[in-house]
RNA sequence: GCGCCCGUAGCUCAACUGGAUAGAGCACCGGACUUCUAAUCCGACGGUUGCAGGUUCGAGUCCUGCCGGGCGCGCCA
């Protein structure tokens, strides 16, 4: 549910909507407005075809008629063939758009909606790299999104604490660890351990039967001499992933690893077991799911008695239903969990539960990839976070020394135009797609990227610093004076719906897209129009305006992807 | 083998989910700094939307079949 309030552009398409709707008899809702494609056609249009069954009318002379009897201040409709186009007033324009774009509500909902987000997830003893980049930011950005949208929002952290591999790192910790190497660095010596452990189990049997017997005394729940060991690296690891995490910005409400969960799994096979979808299969228990069209059944506990990431997932899901009761639970998590995500949606359902387990959607991305080869932990083919955030970091402090050399807090702006070009170029790019990691566009502060954007607000921010008077309020300066903003406006119109959008598709990309619009427009704006020169005072005034409000609307859309906004750079 | 995802300019990506002449950035070429920050702006170049059919007023978008790439497919997470 959302309230009524309207900003950017909306305005001016509900005037056009109610005037057409009734022309054509359809309601209001059932009318929406497209762009045109090219932009002398004016700022909506309605293509007309499918209206001219109904009417009897051929789709141009519909447009012609349409066209004909509309009469709106401020607002001409043309029919270009089959296509009735609108175009308002730059006055207009400027006007309804610069009412609201700096309002701290702008492009706000306010909503009663519970909105979960699962996001981040990196795993404990292993290093958080470029691969955990995309649901870190993805589900930070949605998470604002939704905020923004007024959504009551849960973050969580569900960190890979459990498991197996535990066991394994324990079995190796035991045969080759190193406590001086472990406090120096512990995530690396960790992760030597994990390489180690998997080049040599092939040939030591006693390998994996010591890391399955570990393993089984951790979930013993039973506070013995494996369960410090795992408290401890869990410990080790968390405090570095805080690290990277204060980098970037990102904050959780819950910081719940699979571990977190422990103590109600044998509830959830209780649960299971109670709906009688549990089988015994070769000595393990699965739920079988060909009856939801899923050939692969759902294991939940190993022959061995141990639970699985199934097991836990089913545990945390139940968990969260009962504690937030969710109107919808987001898991941002790459798609080759597609099947695991399946499976759960799916073993709920059997289990009775689809009232919410619909509710569940798996947000998937797609993988990064290495131009030297696929990641893999295992292999240790690894490119920590940390890593690409530090060459970032000193790319933009060179180029900073260069361009800007008496900048003030020059090593604080080079971090967040570093985080700023990091995580945008991440999030310019449909979620879906898999993306090559290349250091020449991801270290790239030219075009559209998130530097560009940086750059236009800190321009915005220098002009308004260096004005004499502050911008102007609302009321206190002449739209008409502003025919050169049209293009700003439209972009700064149309973002507020980009808002929308987004958290309709789960597609933070499109505001990425909507600001890249809006820096474009904005550019060019204060390269053709000077503000602090501008030729009569009432002109610069505002203009001034203009700035304000393009500064605002920048650092609203940044800060929603997580993209700094430094005031100089 | 089966299932899901992706193929758009030399490269990286858009295209309002079926609408008009498919658009940006990078690269390359040309122009603009004694000027509110040139991390910028203006222009030029660049296309059989992987291929072949089909659906209809209209297809990059939907359906079918191929080709190419990625991911997944019982006791890992």
């Amino acid at each position: 549910m959302t309230n009524a309030t309207t900003f950017g552009l909306d305005p001016l398409a509900n005037r056009i909507i109610t005037a057409i709707a009734p022309e054509l008899g359809v309601s209001t809702a059932d009318l929406q407005l497209e762009r045109p494609r090219e932009e002398k056609h004016g700022e909506f249009s309605l293509p007309c075809f499918r209206f001219s069954k109904a009417t009897g009318k051929n789709p141009a002379q519909l447009a012609g008629d349409l066209a004909d009897g509309f009469h709106l201040e401020g607002i001409t409709a043309a029919a270009a063939g089959p296509f009735l186009n609108f175009k308002v007033d730059p006055a207009l324009l400027a006007s309804t758009v610069l009412e609201h774009a700096r309002s701290i509500d702008f492009a706000r909902t306010t909503s009663d909606e519970t909105t979960v987000v699962e996001f981040s997830s990196p795993n404990i003893a292993k290093p958080m790299h470029v691969g955990h980049l995309r649901s870190t930011v993805i589900g930070a950005a949605l998470a604002r999104i939704y905020e923004h949208l007024g959504h009551n929002v849960v973050r969580i952290n569900h960190l890979g604490d459990w498991g197996s591999q535990f066991g394994k790192l324990v079995a190796g910790w035991q045969r080759w660890g190193d406590a001086s190497k472990l406090e120096a660095d512990p995530i690396g010596h960790l992760l030597e351990i994990y390489v180690r452990y998997h080049k040599e189990e092939k040939d030591d049997e006693s390998l994996p039967a010591d890391a399955k017997k570990a393993f089984q005394e951790l979930e013993s729940g039973v506070d013995n001499e494996t369960r410090q060991t795992w408290k401890q690296f869990t410990e080790l690891s968390l405090r570095e992933f805080q690290r990277t995490y204060a980098r970037l910005g990102t904050e959780f409400d819950f910081l719940r690893g699979e571990s977190w969960y422990e103590d109600k799994l044998q509830d959830t096979l209780d649960f299971l077991e109670a709906a009688n979808i549990l089988e015994l299969d070769d000595g393990a228990w699965l739920v079988n799911l060909k009856s939801e069209g899923i050939k692969t059944p759902c294991l939940v506990k190993t022959a061995h008695g141990t639970t699985l990431y199934a097991t836990r997932d089913l545990a945390a899901a139940r968990s969260r239903w009962s504690e937030f009761q969710f109107d919808r639970c987001l898991y941002v998590v790459g798609s080759e969990q597609i099947l695991h995500f399946n499976q759960l949606k799916a073993t709920l359902k059997r289990a009775g539960e689809s009232e919410w387990s619909d509710r569940i959607e798996h947000i998937t991305f797609g993988l990064i990839r290495l131009t030297e080869g696929k990641l893999s932990t295992r292999s240790g083919l690894v490119l920590t976070l940390a890593e690409v955030l530090d060459r970032a970091a000193e790319l933009a402090r060179e180029i900073i020394a260069e361009k800007n050399p008496d900048l003030a807090n020059a090593e604080q702006v080079a971090e967040q135009v570093a985080v700023g070009a990091i995580v945008f170029h991440d999030l310019k790019h449909q979620r879906q797609k898999d993306v090559v990691f290349d250091w020449k566009e991801v270290l790239s502060f030219e075009g559209d990227t998130g530097p560009y954007l940086q750059y236009t607000h800190a321009r915005c921010c220098s002009i308004l610093r260096k004005s004499e008077k502050a911008a102007p309020t609302w009321g206190e300066f002449d739209p008409a004076l502003l025919p050169e903003s049209r293009d700003l406006m439209v972009a700064i119109g149309r973002f507020p719906q980009a808002i929308r959008e987004a958290a309709a598709k789960n597609e933070p990309m499109l505001i990425a897209q909507a600001l890249l619009k809006i820096g474009q427009a904005g550019n060019s704006f204060y390269r053709n129009c000077s503000v602090l020169k501008a030729e009569t005072p009432e002109l610069g005034n505002a203009r001034l305006a203009v700035m304000d409000s393009l500064r605002h609307v920048l650092a609203i859309g940044l800060g929603l992807l997580g993209v700094p906004t430094p005031k100089e750079m």
